[in-house]
RNA sequence: GUGGUUGUAGUUCAGUUGGUUAGAACGCCUGAUUGUGGUUCAGGAGGUCGCCGGUUCGAGUCCGGUCUUCCACCCCA
């Protein structure tokens, strides 16, 4: 949970930096909302709510229903699945209150009805941000640099970010004949990582993917060399295909002002909404997959009635995120203290002087807790070691008195008696 | 959705071909130390062996069902 808050203020800090606000939508959406938006696979995943009251009331009279149409008579709503069909829907619908170009960056739960495993669970959490309403490629370029702001403040630098267009993709297909089984063709060659170049033959002869055209592609997998090499091979490649040529014209032109990314031809991404610039974030010595991802759709709101409206994001997948900092011990200490000063008493009747104090103490922004009951100054002590409090102010009886507090530093066993303001300046100088 | 795997103390796990009272480590509690923690030492509490049924004189152990955990595939962050 530390861990989680620590991230999100990292992403919080650097979205603001980059001029986005924050959005929420609901957890729920209508099932109409959320349907064939995530392809077949997708559809599959996404988490059904059923009807509240006596949904079952009017199904008896349709015996012959299949289970398909029973499964959307009696669940008209969904959780969500990502964050980004919801926020179109949040786009559609507020078009009369958003400035083009919008943007916003959201972190909140998805869910998906997915077996779990290993950097894959039922629910986690997505952070997104979005441009909508502009198809210029400062967008791209913004997105890549903020990716690199976020990491550099996470410590994390053994990764990769890569960039395709699906255009390419698209002229590719249409250049070797596949144009009818582009969906496929994406999901395959979107796993080569895993399956390598023989996998993947294997699976496009499975596919009845036309011989042919199996072999000019694997030679286009196996480009090698840097970004502006590999854009001249295949500009001659697509040199008929209008579409692929487009696609590599965007990628010049975002070269241009941005060169600090990885192109790679075999990147495709799962969710079928992209249109053009796609890129994904992978860590380089690690296999849960990719840290991020996210790429440019045109159209995604026309579905909710609002055409012409290109918009480009980029998601982050926090609980991977996590992983890696954990494996890579990259979490700073600090955010496990959670308290700067544990307040102990020896005797019931000292709790009121305790709480007057702790207040001060909080008053002067200093974090400060206070045992919830009496207990032996040996527990007090051993709650405070557990929890990382660094020091304990003791208060008994001749402390009173004396209006002078036992302040204890943990770490190297001090202590002295000091005033409240003598403790308070103390605190205060050590945050 | 497909294939496999797991379930025993608060936690992580042992538990022999079915056989008396189910163990360890860590954690927790008490004391050595009435108001001084981390270390040490002594003692203590904690289990319907996931659940239901079956085989057997006898089941944590074997069989069936069910739920659960994790892993791989599909797919995905």
């Amino acid at each position: 949970m530390k861990k989680r808050e620590y991230l999100f203020e990292v992403f919080k800090y650097n979205f603001n930096l980059y001029g986005f606000n924050c959005i929420e939508t609901p957890s729920m959406e209508n099932s109409e909302v959320l349907n064939g938006k995530y392809g077949e696979e997708g559809d599959r995943l996404i988490y059904r709510i059923l009807n509240s009251g006596d949904f079952l009331k009017n199904i008896n009279n349709k015996k012959n229903i299949s289970s398909n149409n029973l499964k959307s008579e009696i669940s008209k709503k969904g959780l969500r699945y990502d964050l980004t069909i919801p926020f179109a829907r949040y786009v559609s619908m507020n078009r009369d209150k958003i400035t083009m170009p919008f943007k916003r960056y959201q972190i909140q739960p998805v869910w998906r009805a997915d077996r779990p495993q290993k950097g894959r669970f039922r629910e986690f959490y997505q952070c997104d941000v979005d441009y909508i309403g502009t198809k210029s490629i400062v967008c791209e370029s913004e997105i890549i640099s903020l990716v690199y702001s976020i990491f550099k403040k996470l410590k994390i630098d053994d990764f990769e970010i890569k960039l395709n267009n699906r255009k390419i993709l698209l002229g590719i297909s249409e250049e070797l004949n596949f144009k009818n089984k582009f969906e496929k063709f994406c999901v395959l060659i979107d796993k080569i990582d895993k399956i390598g170049v023989s996998g993947l033959k294997k699976e496009m002869k499975l596919s009845k993917f036309p011989t042919s055209s199996i072999k000019k592609l694997i030679s286009l997998i196996e480009l090698k060399g840097n970004n502006s090499s590999k854009i001249n091979y295949v500009k001659t490649f697509l040199s008929n295909s209008k579409i692929g040529l487009e696609g590599i014209n965007e990628i010049e032109n975002l070269m241009k002002i941005k060169s600090d990314f990885t192109l790679d031809f075999t990147l495709a991404r799962g969710l079928s909404y992209y249109t053009s610039t796609i890129f994904e974030v992978v860590p380089i010595n690690n296999n849960i997959g990719s840290l991020c991802g996210g790429g440019r759709y045109d159209d995604l709101t026309e579905i909710f009635g609002y055409k012409n409206i290109s918009g480009i994001g980029i998601s982050f997948g926090i609980e991977r995120i996590i992983e890696i900092l954990n494996t890579n011990n990259l979490f700073p200490e600090k955010i496990e203290i959670n308290n700067n000063v544990l307040i102990s008493y020896l005797s019931n009747d000292l709790i009121k002087n305790s709480l007057e104090l702790a207040n001060k103490l909080r008053e002067k922004g200093i974090p400060t807790d206070l045992y919830s009951e009496k207990a032996k100054l040996k527990k007090q002590l051993q709650y405070a070691n557990n929890n990382n409090i660094p020091f304990v102010i003791i208060i008994g009886e001749d402390e009173i008195k004396n209006g002078k507090y036992m302040l204890k530093n943990m770490k190297d066993g001090n202590q002295n008696l000091l005033t409240i303001n003598e403790i308070i300046n103390k605190m205060s100088s050590i945050k």
